[in-house]
DNA sequence: TTGTCTCTACGAAGGAATTCGTATTGACAC
DNA sequence: GTGTCAATACGAATTCCTTCGTAGAGACAA
């Protein structure tokens, strides 16, 4: 049993994701809402392993058990950011920035908006 | 043999990485500036099993093969980005771009480059 | 030729991720 | 009690990643 930190996979995430976006739900409700890719004990098997992980807290007062997300959306995206700017960038914020403007058609109120949260930066530090 | 557009592993980009950085290059030039983590066997499967899928080029016209990454460090960037964007941040550079401000202490010069990124964005668009 | 280096090829082992089938258990109605 | 439904637990199969040991081929010196 290992303890912390540990990038979450993909299928992991796609849970993950749909904890986040219901709060605590059963194996059925992150089943339904996944749709059919993936069947009712495979989701049932990725929370179980991900409760060993720590990924999700699972509530077990009632027969059917509840699980829900360990760390927030935020933290999470966040650490992935980490990863991504460490393996991929060289810590440079810039560079990702940079990529992550390329990489999607931004519309200018996207844009705007990225510029406030840079002005809100710098604001702070002058 | 399946063909491709596969994300790399973060082994396979440690090498990619060397790749970008040397230019073509031998096995044992790559596991030499991988340090002694990896051994130089382990590096050569790596780079056979990385040939096999594409990701780099193999030039075997000398007994010493010298191996080349087959996509940009640019392209293959863009498309890690693209990734993390669609499974984590519904496609939004903004989210993306909030976080990575705050993943990381981002200097005032950093911040200036990226605001002169958004400029010529926005610039062009206007 | 024989020996020594350096290279590639190959395979195997271990671990993790993912999938799903089957067994078992608990709740509840009848 | 029995039957049925829905839940969890468990384990097996598959695939991929990663590592490394060992074998064999090529080059070259003595």
């Amino acid at each position: 049993m290992k303890a912390l930190r540990r990038k979450p996979t993909d299928a992991e995430l796609a849970i993950l994701r749909v904890l986040w976006a219901r709060g605590p739900s059963t194996v059925r409700q992150v089943a339904e809402e996944m749709g059919r890719e993936s069947s009712y004990t495979t989701v049932l098997k990725l929370l179980q392993i991900m409760t060993e992980k720590r990924l999700v807290r699972r509530d077990e007062s009632s027969r059917t058990h509840v699980y829900e997300a360990a760390s927030s959306q935020d933290q999470t995206e966040r650490q992935l950011v980490s990863d991504l700017l460490d393996r991929v960038f060289d810590g440079s914020a810039a560079k990702l920035v940079l990529q992550a403007l390329a990489a999607t058609k931004t519309t200018p109120e996207e844009l705007d908006e990225i510029k406030r949260l840079i002005a809100s930066r710098t604001g702070g530090a002058r």
